[in-house]
DNA sequence: TATGAATGAGGTTTCATTCAT
DNA sequence: CATGAATGAAACCTCATTCAT
């Protein structure tokens, strides 16, 4: 599928110089904001003339879609590899399936947080650009809520599974989120606490509002 | 006092002029991002002349502290208005202070989001230029959580009181900016909730996280 | 005398604020070239404000003639000072007074430099504003030459001995200054002579020159 | 090779621009200093865009080792030239190579002075920005002075032939310079020589430095 | 009259995008 | 096709000068 702003990229070189111009896109978003890069760079990163990334993409604009891209597959692979795999064994209980779970998606931004960061700031920032990206996005997350929701559904108070787990899913990704990435630069600046300390703290919030009467 | 970058003003005429500059900074704000604003917009909209914006700001940066001085005075004011006073009554609990709590944030947001926003997009954007501006901006909040934690000490559950109005006053306020200022560009698309039933799911995270054991 | 571009200052606070300009602007030459120096910071260096500058200049070019109004002034105090007076004792001969006079320059030069520099300076930056100014400065160098000229008649080979002191005034004069101000800035660096020795050196030459048959 | 400032122009094309700018540059440098040429005019007389400009150079001070190097390729070709040649008959005496040095020099300058002033000017106006410019542009006229001391040692009575040859080249060139330059508008208005006479004084002063004892 | 605030033209620089080679 | 040079609009900032108070 041939994503708006992007060309296709049937042959091989052409493919070839579009997977070279993604891998310094995105290795220039680990070190600033999208605004702060310029077509320029990303050429000479990649290796190839300016030309050549109007070729492959109709305008700087373009190269936002693939940081959702970038952030979907990363996702989708940590999900599937055994860090990201979640698998309560059977004397597992709700409160600490949800602390493994908060320390998971530590991981994972610790990882991938430049991607994450990257979403959040264009979502902020060109909002008409964005559409449906986060949808998709959240449909697996939402969907892993949902399993979690329904397995311990004799443990939960909420009236609404569905609902539960969008908020769930909704609520601790984007306090982790913040404090992940910024917690120097913003308000988390004042809080201490290490990265295991917050996810527990999370973990109870998230108890507190699963099992809430 | 004069701030960072800003340009004292003592005479009621330059005063006049560095009002209207910063009306007109905090009008164009509320349509788009620091980033996108010129300074000769600024200065049209002031309805005064470039120069007279580099008399009084140091350089184009020099409003980001004008971003944060809004905020806090905002943020003051309205905690010292009716709809900010948090005055429980003698027969109130802590989960229904919660709620009124996460009420009066989202009110406050609703009002005063733009302010918000710009402050975070800077945290994120320009990290070097916002310093301290946190830290005061989160005392009087951490302040006045801590209050709550103190006023409900028997059903709070949290060792640390001192780190639990932290936490509390950090998730509260992180999960509902996100919510109430970028539901429709960001993951929160996925929710429908208003702005009460997110209060409400909001006050029941809390509860859970100040009761957990 | 009122010149090109001030303005009368027939009262006595009128002559002070002239008289603090004048100073704050001969200091502020000495740091940096008058293309360099802004009319505020004359004011503010001067403890006045700026309309006072332009109460009391037309326009900032208006500064100029002050250079060589205070180049004329210093030349002439040095001139009459005992370390500037040119008194050949009984058994003085033409190449010790050369000498002599060399060294004196260098003096000068050390001691008013910034006014000399300045003055060459505009001469080459804006020789449309420069007008006579050189023509009365010189009238007392030259002066002084032919005096030496005449006094060592019989030592001297040129025939024309205005010329030969108008010459001598003259190449003395913008060697030494190059030399003496723009030593490390300009082609001078390839020397590396003490003043006393460049004096020296420039003592023969003109010695030569005046000699040679 | 590529200098500080400049970027590398391997293709012709990019070759050509740069060569447009360089005689742009030069021309209007035939008009006035560097400080008062503006980018936009420089690129406006190169019939290419401002952006252009900054492709080739960093910024308008990278303009600035292009006075010197233009500089440098004019007194080489000079010296190359039959005109600029130095090549004493066998009857030649000290004297007379002088005064043949002297009209050369005068003949470069009034041809070439455009360079020659703005190098001495930019040299005073931002001496941090020139370094090591003199240097090199003095070592071939030093060597080519030390030739001729070489060549009439005979005659000559310094002591030390390199400081001989230094100051030698110093004098005649920072005087004439002066001369051929600024006649009009400094000091030297006071002179009314001609270029031949001036170059015969200077020939004079010249020969009394070389034979002084 | 003195102050210093305001004006606005003019300068430098950047960078997304186009296009000649 | 690929290259990278060229374009040009738009941004920031300065400062001599004017003018309201």
């Amino acid at each position: 599928m041939v994503r708006q702003g992007m060309k296709p990229a049937a042959q091989p070189r052409a493919k070839a110089t579009r997977d070279k111009l993604v891998a310094a896109f995105e290795a220039l978003l680990r070190d600033k904001p999208f605004e702060q890069i310029s077509v320029a760079e990303i050429a000479e990163k990649a290796g190839v003339s300016v030309g050549a990334v109007y070729r492959r993409f109709d305008n700087k604009d373009a190269f936002i879609p693939v940081i959702f891209d970038l952030y979907r597959e990363r996702a989708e692979a940590f999900a599937a590899s055994p860090e990201g795999r979640f698998t309560p064994g059977p004397d597992s209980c709700l409160r600490r399936t949800l602390t493994r779970i908060a320390e998971m998606t530590w991981t994972f931004l610790d990882r991938e947080g430049h991607l994450v960061r990257a979403a959040h700031l264009q979502a902020r920032l060109r909002p008409d650009l964005i559409g449906k990206e986060w949808d998709v996005l959240m449909e697996a997350g939402v969907a892993s809520a949902r399993t979690l929701v329904d397995l311990y559904a004799g443990e939960i108070a909420r009236p609404d599974p569905d609902e539960a787990a969008r908020v769930l899913f909704y609520l601790q990704n984007t306090s982790m989120i913040e404090y992940a990435l910024y917690r120097e630069e913003g308000p988390g600046a004042a809080l201490r606490l290490s990265g295991n300390a917050f996810a527990a703290a999370m973990a109870d919030a998230m108890y507190g509002y699963l099992t809430a009467r």
